[in-house]
RNA sequence: GGGGAGGUACCCAAGUGGCCAAAGGGGGCAGACUGUAAAUCUGCUGGCGAACGCCUUCGGGGGUUCAAAUCCUCCCCUCCCCA
């Protein structure tokens, strides 16, 4: 592809490309040499559990690959020890080799959802930041000043509001930025969170006599609230191992301001497709529920195939649009009768509350039903003239009680 | 090294002897309304208990008191100013 097409691709759903005309450059030199560019996107090993906020940068990186170009992950092994501030997380503690193994297998098997394995190299920042020598440590540190460092928005922030800035904090974005130097990356990609710390790896690699990366980011997702970044702490998250009735529904779920945000960002529909939508949206040609069904189904196809996005559209308008219990309900298989127990209990037992008390509030007020009926008491008790109740809290939360008779243990679905 | 200000529940933040399981806001959960959207309104939001109530919680330990988030003491942590 020509650099003018390579560039279109790269510049779709970025948020800044620090420096355009040298990724020109650097593209032009590539396609006449035939050597691909170094595209490095660092990775943290705590967290190797992917959602859709990841699949933003590292879709971008497939982009490169589908490019021709070399894709390098690093996982952030040593500069994990540090924590990265802009997480304001505090310092980490070490994980073991065996920890880290384990989570970058994950990450192969995640990973392998977007990118292209084979094509793709993957590193340990510490094989190179570990046997730094402190003179080298030294040399590093003294490529950036003070000032430079409180210009990144964490830090001036936290310096604003008088918050703790522990010095170690300092060396994460050089860490990272030396992984770079290392590599003799020619591009890296990250989050807009990870601006300066991108910047940080050009100022090294230039006094490492490099030609410095271009820095590529793209913006942070809103989780499902709309507001906040997605992020698995914040619960607000949509993992791409989810199944894929949970993908649809949560994907649903999204405002509606967010949902073109989401067709740029997550999935990979044309560009003129999703002008097509905005502008159907805009005439309300559109429902917008019909658009975020085809955000939804889009997405959980990606990671479920057609047919399972499908499946997975159909129950979410059999459950949410003509309010009948789901066809597939999580069974939990009692060997002894519960006849007699109060309704707490059973909502306890299903495991979608997190204490007695608020199994009682949630009864309360009202967000439970038994086999279709709605329980305000929850001291109300069970009967047991079914040999399966179905429970439903709130709107989404269904489970199946069945009792296992003896002699009789086995049950189709 | 000297001086000052702080550490309260998921977050911010009030509370300076009993009326404090702890105001208010945010967040979260639930209900109504809907398109499982947003906005709005309502309720709930430490644990155990049907309930009177009991237990745990206000940086950590010890103490004073009939009674402490609140007073004393030691310790840990953070921020600011000066050196």
């Amino acid at each position: 592809m020509d650099t003018t097409g390579q560039l279109a691709l790269i510049r779709r759903g970025t948020a800044e490309i620090v420096v355009e005309s040298e990724l020109r450059t650097k593209l032009e030199r590539s396609r006449k040499s035939g050597v691909p560019l170094k595209v490095k996107l660092g990775l943290d090993p705590t967290a190797p559990d992917l959602h859709l906020g990841h699949t933003v940068v590292l879709q971008k990186l497939r982009d490169f690959q589908t490019l021709g170009h070399q894709a390098v992950i690093v996982i952030g092994d040593f500069t994990g020890m540090i924590g990265d501030p802009s997480g304001r997380s505090e310092t980490r503690k070490p994980l073991t080799r065996a920890e880290i193994e384990a989570n970058a297998e994950t990450y192969r098997l995640q990973l392998g959802k977007i990118l292209d394995m084979d094509k793709t190299r993957v590193e340990f920042n510490s094989s190179w930041l570990a046997p730094l020598k402190l003179e080298e440590l030294v040399r590093l540190t003294s490529t950036v000043t003070v000032a430079q460092m409180l210009q990144r928005d964490d830090f001036a922030a936290r310096y604003e509001h008088q918050r703790p800035i522990s010095l170690h904090e300092f060396l994460y974005p050089i860490c990272q930025g030396y992984d770079s130097v290392a590599l003799a990356a020619d591009v890296e990609l990250g989050g807009t969170d990870q601006t300066f710390n991108l910047l940080v790896g050009r100022d090294l690699q230039r006094a490492w006599d490099q030609e410095p990366q271009v820095a590529i980011t793209v913006p942070i997702l809103e989780g499902l609230d709309g507001s906040q970044k997605m992020s698995k702490t914040l619960g607000n998250y949509v993992g791409i191992t989810e199944p894929a009735g949970e993908m649809y529904g949560k994907l649903m779920s999204i405002p509606d301001a967010l949902m073109l945000r989401y067709l740029t960002l997550v999935t990979r529909l044309p560009e003129d497709e999703l002008r097509e939508i905005t502008r159907a949206l805009g005439t309300e040609r559109l429902h917008p529920m019909e658009a975020k069904k085809r955000l939804a189904g889009a997405v959980t196809a990606q990671y479920h195939g057609e047919t399972a996005a499908r499946e997975a559209e159909a129950g979410f308008v059999r459950v949410f649009q003509e309010r009948q219990e789901p066809i597939k309900v999580e069974e939990i298989r009692l060997a002894t009768p519960y006849e007699g127990e109060p309704v707490w209990k059973i909502v306890v037992m299903s495991g979608v509350v997190r204490s007695n008390s608020e199994a009682r509030r949630q009864i309360q007020q009202g967000a439970v039903e038994l086999d279709g009926e709605k329980v305000s008491d929850p001291n109300t008790t069970v009967l047991a003239s079914a040999l399966s109740h179905l429970l439903r809290v709130g709107k989404r939360r269904f489970k199946r009680f069945v009792l296992e008779r003896e002699g009789d243990p086995k049950r189709f679905t």
